[in-house]
DNA sequence: ACCAACCTAATGTGTGTTCAGTAGGTTGGT
DNA sequence: ACCAACCTACTGAACACACATTAGGTTGGT
């Protein structure tokens, strides 16, 4: 009782702590995915976020916190908005339109994972995690259409959903470093082949 | 005249310097392939080479002339083995077997391409360079084999081109992040598909 | 009075780079 | 054979700067 009267209390400065929170956040989230985490200094991130080093570190007790923060941050969102029964091949499409989208915010898993290939990487073991699970969504999405007889079933879907896993994270890379790409016509081509493989002849 | 007697005289000492310089920069590539550009310091190397970061600056004159003249050695070595005749599929069935041959000095560019990504990255008009080139040259590949009847014409060499280089440069991430894949399992079902997509149907 | 939300100033560490100096070899004249 | 002049290959110490982090103080809403 006590603590939620406090709680109320402070109403408004929390909320005002809160939403400063939120915009370190987001402001960090951009500076890793345009520069990364060893090069983004915590001075940037303050400086966008409109207050000193030492404020920020008021809010997160350290820059590796700050780090996990954005990511678990980012994580509940994906989780959000994923979907996980719906066509594979639809969901491959509406790619591009996620690029585009946000395009300032796409490459920081991108970054991070380059930044941490070493196996003993502070982020190694998470980000090996999420691309076995994209893998494994993928193989899934692949094994429901088998099953539900819209694609054939001599593929292999545990080889094919790492290829595609692939050709994506491969895509948003080349897209990143040069946005004049035409996403539109590529990843239709890709579909378009996709489809040749996975449906049964006849049937493209 | 005067000049070669001159560079001849001080043989030994400049095979010597020569041969330090050769080792920095190939423990240069090494930890730039493992750490990147930003996160290596010049000491790092140095300790590495067997020298002080004074001695290693005796060599080359900065830290980005280092980077410079890595790019350059690494150039002219692709440059060297290159195959700009035979067949496409050919060498792609070739990649994984250049993944195990040297597999630390593998991600060098993969690492530098996403430190450059910004438009004003020191490196990015010559990686974007570069990535132009190697799609130039699958488009080239995809050409010839059209030409030769080897390949159906109704493919687009450009859009496909882009895919290829976005599955192969995927790959190789997904690879150095976890060295476990079935790397050859996986190329020969991608030169499956392609064979599917370049090749008259009846003929795979 | 209290507490969240800051600030300024300072600390310690790591960085690329410079600079003066040293060790050891070569060259050309005597 | 000797020596001064010159070279390459380095070292050790110092520099200026950027960095994450801390300590202690200030402001302003409740």
């Amino acid at each position: 009782m006590k603590g939620w009267t406090v709680q109320r209390a402070y109403d408004t400065l929390l909320a005002k702590g809160e939403d400063r929170r939120q915009l370190i956040l987001s402001v960090a989230q951009r500076c890793l995915a345009k520069n990364g985490w060893r090069s983004t200094s915590l001075a940037q991130i303050a400086r966008e976020a409109g207050l000193t080093p030492a404020g920020l570190l008021h809010h997160f007790e350290s820059k590796d916190q700050l780090l996990h923060a954005v990511l678990d941050a980012r994580d509940a969102d994906d989780d959000a908005r994923a979907d996980r029964s719906g066509d594979l091949i639809e969901q491959i499409g509406r790619v591009p339109g996620r690029f585009a989208e946000s395009p300032d915010l796409m490459g920081m898993y991108a970054v991070l994972l380059i930044e941490n290939l070493e196996p003993d990487a502070p982020l190694h073991e998470r980000l090996l995690d999420r691309h076995r699970t994209a893998v494994a969504t993928i193989e899934a999405g692949i094994l429901r259409g088998q099953h539900a007889g819209r694609y054939r079933t001599d593929v292999n879907p545990a080889v094919k959903a790492v290829e595609i896993v692939a050709f994506l994270n491969g895509m948003e890379t080349s897209w990143l470093l040069d946005r004049s790409l035409p996403l539109a016509e590529i990843f239709e081509d890709y579909i378009q082949s996709l489809k040749q493989q996975l449906m049964p002849a006849g049937t493209v």
